[in-house]
DNA sequence: AGCCATAAATGATTTTTATCAGGAAGGCTC
DNA sequence: GAGCCTTCCTGATAAAAATCATTTATGGCT
């Protein structure tokens, strides 16, 4: 369940256009090698779930091409949305090296296509790569970084704030397509459950940026118009 | 400014009572001297800021006895505390490794020792120890997932809810003393700052839960009464 | 292309939380 | 230990956000 037969030729990491912006970023090619050899690809549809909270992935996935978000269930059931993954970057790690159960489900949020290495072979590559887990700790204290900045968010911006926050975080993780529109499509109600709040409340933020003429929205597609009145709204201190 | 002149005898590493549960857990004889030797001491007062939000940081403080609070300043200036720090802990190791401003100053809650590692030490010992950065991805790990149950506690959950929750947390962070009294002394400011809510709200709060007999306070000094009638409030998941 | 389920939008209302203001108590300094 | 400043507490009010109820629109599917 979840990981479906190999959709994709399976290539050579070494090939691999994501590893410049990869934990793998400065393996050695005889690692590298290693863990072309160990690895299977994967892929998922959108809307299928990659990992789920609270179980104990039995190894690592790298995004070779797709999008995915991160969520914990909270007591009444709802979604809260911590973070997004997406071409390069790994996923699952962090219980693994934990040594402690998901902290969140990741669901393809567009079909994904990732490369899937299993446990051993991934603690083998720490083993014979120190350079490896250091870019790993690297990235994981950025996280901590951003999380940190999330945490400060919710604590004390208004849902408000939050939202014109989310559309600038989303522009800079996602990027925009050839119309300017934001590289992703989000319900409505998984804009709310990023920004913390109810649907409705997130609908109707929405529409009050629109009419104030800070985005633009087509269905599910979203343009940033006014980046400076986002800005300014959301309170960005950094 | 900040650190202070050397207040304690500086005593060597392996001698020190924090190590099992620290970072340098898995530290070799070898290794521990190079950094007992470049290690120096410093002492923090009650108040004493160690270190400030958007600093660069220039070493790493591995807490030898104390209480120390990070936080965040919000764009009202209003503190946001993400994460304590005590005995054993290691601090400032984040911003050093992603090579990022430092991201939540940090200052002591109570008066504070810690050993000070030059950012130079502390990448010899990287380099020396591949356990070493292990240990520090394992810990960042978990910490990135004690973010993300943050994140959907307050994004998700009543102010009344998270005050429950957070009472919990800092006994199980800090213990109780031989009367049964949190580890912890901390201003009702501090207690709003951490469950993200006005202290007129945490005060109202903080009544409630006393006259629901859930906790006994004595001015600064707070009691757990009855976890579980916390826990329930709480609707702690995990 | 049309149908159906799902999502989006909007209004009305309640609940929660913040804000403002004043007074009481506590803790720290001299 | 007197005095003072900070913190704590309480009440009143305002603002923000959640909830509930319906209608309208949309996008995914056959």
């Amino acid at each position: 369940m979840g990981k479906t037969d190999q959709l994709e030729p399976p290539h050579h990491c070494q090939l691999c256009n994501n590893r410049p912006s990869s934990a793998f970023r400065d393996l050695n090619a005889e690692t590298l090698d290693t863990v072309s050899q160990l690895k299977t690809c994967a892929a998922f549809k959108k809307g299928q779930v990659m990992l789920h909270e609270g179980a104990r992935p039995q190894g690592v996935y790298c995004i070779h091409k797709g999008k995915l978000k991160f969520y914990r269930l909270g007591s009444e059931g709802k979604e809260q949305i911590v973070r997004f993954a997406t071409n390069g970057d790994l996923v699952g790690y962090r219980s693994i090296l934990s040594d402690e159960p998901i902290g969140a489900s990741v669901t393809a949020l567009e079909d994904t296509f990732a490369c899937y290495i299993p446990k051993s072979s991934f603690f083998e590559v720490i083993d014979q790569n120190p350079k490896f887990s250091l870019n790993l700790l690297q990235d994981s204290c950025h996280e901590l970084g951003e999380a940190g900045k999330m945490i400060t968010s919710l604590a004390q911006k208004t849902v408000r704030q939050r939202l014109a926050e989310i559309f600038l975080v989303l522009r800079a993780t996602f990027g925009e397509d050839h119309e300017g529109y934001l590289d992703l499509k989000l319900t409505r109600e998984e804009i709310a459950n990023m920004v913390g709040t109810a649907t409705e409340s997130a609908i109707r933020l929405i529409s009050e940026l629109r009419s104030e003429g800070a985005i633009h929205t087509a269905g599910r597609r979203i343009k940033i118009e006014d980046p400076s009145t986002l800005r300014d709204l959301a309170a960005v201190v950094d």
